[in-house]
DNA sequence: AATGAATGAGGCTTCATTCAT
DNA sequence: TATGAATGAAGCCTCATTCAT
C-alpha cells in the first residue's frame, strides 16, 4: 500500500540531504555565503528551489547544516587514527603527525575552510551559526590540549590556543596569497619548533 | 570658477571622498559587505544616495577605496615610530613594542580587521581587492622580517611567516570567540615565547 | 472486490471525506482560507496531501465542500426543534426561543460563521460558493419570516430581512470587538424589542 | 541647487501616496487582501513594484493606510453636515438624515466596505488592522450614541449597538444578495422604525 | 553639484498540484 | 489506495543603479 518502504525512502531523503549539503559548501566555498543564491544551490545540484525548502527551512539553516555537517568530519580526518597511533608513537611524533594531517586536510577541505574562517568575521547578526563555530574553535582547541597534555607541556591550555591560532593563521595566509606563500617550508618551521 | 575656487572645490571633494570611506567602513565592519546597503551608508553620512555615485562608481568600488585607503594607515599605525625607537631600544624590546601595538591596533580597529578577514577568504572574483589584500599581507610580512633580521634571527623570512600567522591567527580567534578567549593570557604567552 | 467490500470502501470514502471536511473547517476557520494550506490541513487530518487530492480536486473544491456540508447544519441547528415547540410554545415564546439558539450557535461555530462572512465579501470572482451562501441567506430569511407569520406580524417578509440583518451585524461586531463587545446586554435588548 | 523644492516634492510624493492607496483599495476590495498582489497594484497603478515600498513598508501597512485613508472619510460623510443641520432638523429627522447618508455612502463606497467587512473577518493574526478597524468600529458606535442622546433615548449605549448592527447587517446582506435585495425596502422599513 | 523618486532584476520563501512508487 | 518527494509559478521584499529635476 504504501509507496515504497520507509527505510528505504529515509535513506533516500538522507542522500539527498547529502546531496545539497555538498554542493552548497561548493556553492559557499565558491563565492561566500551572501554571494550564493539558493537558486544557484538548486541548480548546481539539479534540483528545484523549493526542494531546497522540503530539506532545510531556510538558507541559513541550511549554512549551519553545512557546517554541522562538514566540520566533525574534518576535525575527525585530522585527529583520527591518533588513538591508534598513541601507542606506537612517542608525544613529539604524534604532534608532528597530526600536524601533517592538518596541512593535508586544510588543503583538500580548503572551501570548508574558507568558508568557515569568512563565516566567523560576520556572524554577528546570526547568532545560530555563531554558536556553530564557536563549538567548532572550542572543540579545535580541546583536541590540541589533550595532546600537549599527553607531552606533559605546561600551560597546555594557553598553549594550545597558541598552535591553534598559529595554525589558522597560516591556513589564513595560505589562502590569501595562495602561490605566492611557501606552505611547505612554513609547515616544517612550524614542526620543528613545536618538537623542539 | 576661478582656479582658487577650483582647488577648493577639490580639496572639498577629497574631503567628502574620505567621509564616505570612512562612514562605509565603519557601516561594512558593523553589518558587513553584503548586509550595508548603499542607503545605509549615504543616509549615515548624510549625503543623497545619488551623490555617493559622483563618488564611487559602484558599490564594490567603494569597497576597494575603503580598503585602499584604510589599510595601510592601520599598517603604520602598528610599525609607526619603530625607526625611532630602534635607537633606543634592544631588538627584543622593539619586537615586544610591536607585538603590544599589534594588539592595540587589533582592538581598536577591529571592525577594519575583521572585514578584510572576510574579504580575504571570499576575494576570487573580485581581483582588484584580492591584489590590495595580498599587498597588505606582504607589507606586514616584510615588516616584521626587517625586525627579525635586526634581531639576526636565522630564517627570517620564513619565521616572519610564521609569527605573522600567529598574531592573524589569535586576532581570528578573539574575534570569533569574544569575551570567551582569554586574549591577555595569550598575548603574554607570546610575547615571552617570542622574546625567548 | 467483492461487492460488500465495494460498499464497505463507498462508506469509509465517505466518513474520510467527512474528516476531512471537518479538519478543513477548524483550520480555515482558524486561519483563514488563504493562511491555510493544504498541507497543514493533510496534517491536522493525518493523511497526506495526496490522499486530499483523491477526494478533492482542488483547495476551492474543498471550500465549497466545507460550507455545503457545515453550513445547512449550523442553520438546522438553530432552528431544529421548532416544529416540535411550535405546539406548546406562543409565538412570542418561540421568537425568543430562536434568537437563543442563534446566539449559541454562532459562539460554538464561530469559526464557520467567520470563515462565511469573510468569504461572503469576497465571492465575486468564486460563483460556486456565492451561490451556497447565498441560499443559505435565503433560507435563514425564510425560516425567520414563518416565524414572523405564525406572529401575525405585518410586512413578514421585510421585516424578517430587518431581524436578520440585525443578528447578523450583532454576529459581525462581535467577533470583531470580542471581550469588548457586551453581547450579552446587546442580545437582551435584541429580545424584548423583538418581543415588545 | 536642490532639484525641486522641498514643497513642491513633499506634495508630489503625497499625490503619489493617495494614488498607490486608491489603487490598492480598488484591488483589496475587488478580489480580497489576500488574493490581491503587489503586483497587481502596481501593475494598475502604472508604477514599479519597487517603488511601493517607498511609500509603505510592505504589504499589510498598505492595507492599514488604506483604511486609515479611507475609513474616515466615510464616516465623515456620513456624519457631515450634522452640526449644521442639527439647528434646524428635529432630532428624529436627524436620525433619518443620517440614515440616508448611511445608506448613500454603504452604495458609493462598496469595495471599502465589503473590504473592511471581509478583514473584520480575519484579523486574528493581523494586529495592527485589527486595532484599526476596532477603531473604526468604536467611532461609529460614539456617533451613533451621540445623535440618540440627542433624542433623549434611553439607553443610548446599547441602543447604538442595536442600530449599528443593524446597518452593517443590512450593509452585509446587501453585498451578498446583490440585486435580489430589496434594499430600498428595508431601508424604508429600518427608518420608520428607528423613528417611530 | 545634488537629490531622491523610480526602476527592475534578483533574492528568499510558500504552496497548490502532480506523479513515481 | 496512499505517500510525500518534487515541481514551478507566484508572492513579498531589497537594493544597486539611473535620471529628471
Amino acid at each position: 500500500m504504501s509507496p515504497r518502504t520507509k527505510q528505504a525512502n529515509e535513506k533516500l531523503k538522507q542522500k539527498r540531504r547529502e546531496q545539497i549539503i555538498l554542493t552548497a559548501l561548493e556553492n559557499f566555498a565558491k563565492r561566500g555565503y551572501h554571494r550564493t543564491s539558493i537558486s544557484d544551490i538548486a541548480k548546481t545540484a539539479g534540483i528545484s528551489k523549493g526542494l531546497m525548502y522540503n530539506y532545510f527551512d531556510s538558507k541559513e539553516d541550511l549554512l549551519i547544516a553545512v557546517i554541522e555537517y562538514v566540520v566533525p568530519q574534518a576535525v575527525e580526518k585530522i585527529f583520527s587514527g591518533i588513538t591508534k597511533k598513541a601507542k606506537t608513537l612517542t608525544p613529539k611524533e604524534l604532534m608532528s603527525f597530526v600536524t601533517d594531517r592538518f596541512f593535508e586536510v586544510m588543503q583538500e577541505e580548503a572551501g570548508l575552510w574558507k568558508l568557515s574562517m569568512s563565516l566567523s568575521m560576520q556572524v554577528a547578526d546570526m547568532p545560530k551559526i555563531h554558536q556553530v563555530i564557536v563549538q567548532m574553535y572550542d572543540m579545535v582547541h580541546r583536541k590540541i590540549e589533550e595532546l600537549l597534555k599527553r607531552n606533559n607541556v605546561p600551560d597546555a591550555a594557553i598553549k594550545a590556543r597558541l598552535i591553534a591560532a598559529q595554525l589558522d593563521g597560516i591556513a589564513l595566509h595560505y589562502f590569501v596569497l595562495g602561490k605566492n606563500y611557501n606552505l611547505e617550508a612554513v609547515k616544517q618551521a612550524f614542526i620543528s619548533e613545536i618538537v623542539s
